[in-house]
DNA sequence: TTGACAACATACCCGGTAGTATGTTCCTCT
DNA sequence: AGAGGAACATACTACCGGGTATGTTGTCAA
């Protein structure tokens, strides 16, 4: 029919692993996930993941960098563009929590991946790579830290320790992960009123104005 | 020696075991955590524990209770209590953020517990279970909400809906969860710090004046 | 056409872990 | 003193799940 018939499809195979890998990791958690459980919601087999993937963790790992990945593309933009403190601010925390919601599944395993940094990972191939993660993580939380410590020299916003502040407005944003559910007749205005209140609760507690949090 | 010689020890080998095993779920998540792992944290072996405990579900369920328990036991007073909605919900806000940070290893096996409570239980003994705890934290939240409620209709708080409010001030207490590790030189008023900040986060995060947030 | 390789499926191995069955010690009560 | 049971330790089973080794099919290039 076309010019060229086995064009390399739309959806390649990787993205659909990642995004059945990732609902499953959110759905049971990594331990209690079996790439079994993957493959099955794939209406494939194991064959096929080990096909792509040398180890559950590393298939874990992508997931983690694709979320990341998301979110860098969405506030990098925003950060690097030119804009008063407090605008940047309320971009930038609305379009994180929206970004949270958009790609739940995502989040929730960068979430959890979190915690498995902490905990240390076994091989020394792991922590080669967990130490970028790391790092790429951190990059990301240095965008908002930075932005946040402009708006305190503003005087915009009043908070005693950076880190804490910092930790605070993420887990604001990040809370419709733990209890965002998926239902019939939710459009893109139902996600956006439900960023909004979390992104006003995040700037209110941040001590913006009322007037300067208005209208995220 | 004295005229009881064997009385019954002054900590209970059960209250060890939840000890043990909040410490080990917090390190390691409970799917992977084994028992073997609890028993060897406490220089024992498996034995000890099914002695105690029927399954590694029912440790785990034991943990959550007990950890739903100590936040019954200093919430409730200050709740039944008679006193300005604003200064209840500054009171109970700071009490709870101290109790996560206090008892920190049994409140995230609370918070790993609310997950698995979602996803549901195999055995329809372990539900009953469940629905039990489902209540209690439900029960626990419900505290919360009635002053919140109260506060929105004194004009003190400004949110918009009651539930999204609730999650947001909630898990800006529970915050410290995520991020607090023990360290030297940590007393009492290091962690009282700490809650007033996560507090004044979220008092100032539910609409409460800098007045009304202010000295928590 | 055939050889090579990608993209899987199938079959298998093996280590870890929940749970159990059985031993062992000590205490207590009669 | 001896019978019974509480409080464990030890030894064992059964199963699940990560990882691998091998088989199968379709495609493309020479």
């Amino acid at each position: 029919m076309s010019a060229s018939a086995t064009q390399s499809p739309v959806r390649p195979v990787q993205e659909d692993i990642l995004q059945a890998a990732a609902r499953c990791f959110m759905a049971r958690g990594y331990a209690a996930t079996s790439i079994d459980d993957v493959a099955r919601s794939l209406g494939a087999t194991k064959g096929r993941i080990y096909h792509h993937y040398r180890s559950k963790a590393d298939l874990f790992f992508d997931v983690f960098r694709h979320g990341m990945q998301m979110n860098f593309d969405v506030i990098a933009p925003i950060a690097s563009a030119s804009m008063p403190t407090a605008e940047k601010l309320r971009h930038m925390t609305k379009t994180h929590c929206v970004a949270m919601i958009r790609t739940q599944p995502f989040q929730r395993c960068v979430w959890e991946g979190v915690e498995l940094l902490q905990r240390g990972a076994t091989t020394p191939e792991q922590r080669e790579i967990l130490i970028e993660l790391q790092a790429m993580r951190d990059n990301y939380a240095d965008i908002f830290r930075t932005v946040l410590e402009a708006a305190k020299k503003e005087g915009i916003a009043h908070f005693e320790s950076s880190s804490i502040a910092l930790q605070l407005m993420f887990i604001s944003l990040n809370s419709p992960l733990f209890w965002f559910r998926e239902r019939e007749g939710q459009d893109d205005s139902t996600i956006e009123h439900i960023a909004s209140q979390c992104a006003l609760f995040a700037l209110r507690g941040l001590g913006l104005t009322e007037e300067l949090a208005a209208n995220v």
